[in-house]
RNA sequence: GGAGAUAUGGCACAAUCCGGUACUGCAACGGACUCGAAAUCCGUCGAGCCGCUUAUAGCGGUGUGCGGGUUCAAAUCCCGCUAUCUCCUCCA
C-alpha cells in the first residue's frame, strides 16, 4: 500500500512514477477526488460529535441532579440521526479508497531503468565456475545428446510427469528414488547455506487467511492465480514469502533485533492462470514446487544494503553448486507488484541455451509493512514501518532442472554436484535405475 | 466435533448483574531529597489510528478481542464472529 498522504502532497511526481509502473494517471485523480470527499465528511462528522459529547456530558450530568433533560434529549436525537448518516458515508469512502488503493503497485526506486517490459531489463553481472569451459555445455553449439531436464530425468526414471498427470493433473509430478532424493539433497544444502548466513530457519504454515495474501500483496489484485480453499477464508500459499513476512503482522519489534533474517522451504502452489502453453514440460512451471524462501525485516536506511546480501545469498548457493548464472535488474514495468526494486538470479539451461529465473530478490520498502502494520521504534522513540524484503534461495526444482542439464555425461548419466555428494551419502552420480 | 469459561493500556487487574468522565497497582517518564545511588515523596502517563491547525507542538474524533444493532449516551444491553483456556470426543 503506498502512503496516501505522499500521494496528496507530491502530485505530479506521483503521477509519473505510478505511469512508470503502468497506472494511468486518472486512477490517482479519482483516488484523490475520493479522499477529499472522505476527508471533508470526517470533518463535518467529528464536528457533530463533538457537540454531541459535550451534550451527552451536560444530560448525565443532569440526570444525577434529578433535573429533566428531555429538550436536550429531544435535540440530541436529531444529532445522532446526522451522525449516523455521515458515518455511514463516511465508511463508503473509506472503503473506496481502501480498494482503490489497495490496486495500486509499489512505486519503483529512483535507479530502477524505466520500461514497459522485461526489454529494459539490465544485466548486472555473468558468473560461471572456473572450469566451465572444460564442459562440453559451454559451447556455443551444444552437443548433439545434450537432453533438455526433462528427458534426463525421464531416461533416468526419476521424474514422472505421467503419474502425476494421472494422480493430479497437468503440471504435477513425481519425483522417483534418486530423483526425490536429490530434491531433499538440494533444499537441505540451501537451507543449510542460509542458516550459515545468520538466517533462522522456519517451518510455516502453507495454508493462510486472506488478510496474510492482502498483507504481501498477492490480494485483492491476484486472486485468480491462488488455490483457494472452498468456502474457506484460506489459501494454499503461492510462496512461503506470505507465511514469513506475516509473522509479525500488526507487531512492533524491538528495534536492536533488527535486521530479522527468515528462510524457510515450503511447497508453493500456482495456478498459473495466463501461462496456458508456456513450458508445458518439465520442472519449469508446475502448479505445486518446492521453493527455499528469503525473508528479511529491516530498518528502512539499511534495506538496500540487505537487497544485496540477500541477492548475494542467493548467488552463493549456484556458486557453490557450479552452475552458471547471470544477474539483471528488472525494469519498472517487468517488476511484481509488492517491489521497489528487484533482482532476478537466472540459471544458465545448456539445451535450451537461454538463461531461466531461479531466484527473485525483492525490497518492498514499506509498502507490504503498511499493509500489514509491521513497525519498530526509531531512535527518537517514533513508531515508524520496517522495509521487508524477500527472495527465493532458490527454486527447487529449477534448481534441480539446471543440476540434470549442466551436469549430464554423455553416457546419459548425470554427475553429482560435489557439495551435494554429502547430503546423498557420498554418492557421485546417478544413473539409470529399474523403475516401477 | 460437543460443553463451559475468558478477552479492558507495556504488565496485572476494577467497573459489566442495574448504561452516564474506564478504578487501582506495577512498569515508564519528569522532578525533589542525595556526593551519587537505592528507598521515600511530588507530578505526568490510553498505545495506535484518523482529521484539522498557528505543525519537533496543539485541538478534535476514534479507541474496553473483531463486526453489527438498540440508545441522547454502550466496557456495560442484544445479535454474529474470532482467538485462548478447561473438560469430553477424535487423532498423527
Amino acid at each position: 500500500m503506498l502512503d496516501i498522504k505522499y500521494l496528496r502532497k507530491n502530485v505530479l511526481e506521483a503521477e509519473q512514477r505510478l505511469q512508470n509502473r503502468g497506472v494511468s494517471p486518472d486512477k490517482l485523480t479519482e483516488l484523490l477526488t475520493l479522499d477529499k470527499e472522505r476527508r471533508d465528511t470526517i470533518q463535518s462528522v467529528e464536528n457533530l460529535k463533538a457537540d454531541r459529547n459535550a451534550a451527552s456530558d451536560k444530560i448525565a450530568y443532569a440526570k444525577r441532579n434529578k433535573e429533566d433533560a428531555s429538550d436536550a434529549i429531544a435535540a440530541m436525537q436529531k444529532v445522532s440521526a446526522k451522525i449516523k448518516a455521515l458515518d455511514l458515508r463516511q465508511t463508503e469512502l473509506d472503503d473506496q479508497v481502501q480498494n482503490l488503493a489497495a490496486h495500486f503497485p509499489n512505486l519503483a526506486a529512483p535507479d530502477v531503468p524505466v520500461g514497459t517490459d522485461e526489454a529494459a531489463n539490465v544485466e548486472q553481472r555473468v558468473w560461471e565456475p572456473e572450469n566451465y569451459q572444460s564442459r562440453p555445455h559451454a559451447l556455443l553449439e551444444s552437443p548433439e545428446w545434450l537432453k533438455a531436464h526433462y528427458d534426463v530425468g525421464e531416461a533416468l526414471g526419476i521424474l514422472d510427469f505421467e503419474r502425476g498427470a494421472k494422480v493430479s493433473g497437468a503440471r504435477f509430478l513425481y519425483y522417483v528414488g534418486d530423483g526425490a532424493r536429490l530434491e531433499r539433497a538440494v533444499y537441505n544444502f540451501m537451507l543449510d547455506e542460509h542458516r550459515k548466513e545468520g538466517y533462522t530457519e522456519m517451518i510455516t504454515p502453507i495454508v493462510v487467511n486472506d488478510s496474510a495474501m492482502f498483507g504481501t500483496g498477492q490480494y485483492p489484485k491476484f486472486q485468480e492465480d491462488a488455490y483457494r480453499v472452498e468456502g474457506l477464508d484460506q489459501t494454499y500459499i503461492p510462496t512461503a514469502e506470505v507465511p514469513l513476512t506475516n509473522y509479525y503482522s500488526g507487531e512492533t519489534i524491538p528495534s536492536d533485533q533488527l535486521p530479522i533474517k527468515f528462510t524457510a522451504l515450503s511447497p508453493s502452489f500456482r495456478k498459473e492462470a495466463g501461462a496456458a502453453g508456456k513450458d508445458t514440460r518439465g520442472l519449469i512451471r508446475l502448479h505445486q514446487f518446492n521453493k527455499v524462501e528469503m525473508v528479511k525485516f529491516t530498518k528502512p536506511e539499511q534495506s538496500y544494503k540487505e537487497l544485496e546480501s540477500m541477492t548475494n545469498n542467493a548467488e552463493n548457493i549456484l556458486q557453490k553448486l557450479g552452475l552458471p548464472y547471470h544477474v539483471i535488474m528488472l525494469s519498472t514495468g517487468d517488476m511484481g507488484f509488492s517491489a521497489a526494486k528487484t533482482y532476478d538470479v537466472e540459471v544458465w539451461m545448456p539445451q535450451q541455451n537461454l538463461y531461466r529465473e531461479i531466484s527473485s530478490v525483492s525490497n518492498t520498502e514499506d509498502f507490504q509493512a503498511r499493509r500489514m502494520h509491521i513497525t519498530y521504534r526509531d531512535d527518537n522513540n517514533k513508531l515508524q514501518l520496517v522495509h521487508t524484503l524477500n527472495g527465493s534461495g532458490l527454486a527447487v526444482g529449477r534448481t534441480v532442472a539446471a543440476i540434470l542439464e549442466n551436469y549430464q555425461n554423455e553416457d546419459g548419466s548425470v554427475t553429482i554436484p560435489e557439495v551435494l555428494q554429502p547430503y546423498m551419502g557420498g554418492q557421485e552420480k546417478l544413473v539409470a535405475t529399474p523403475h516401477y
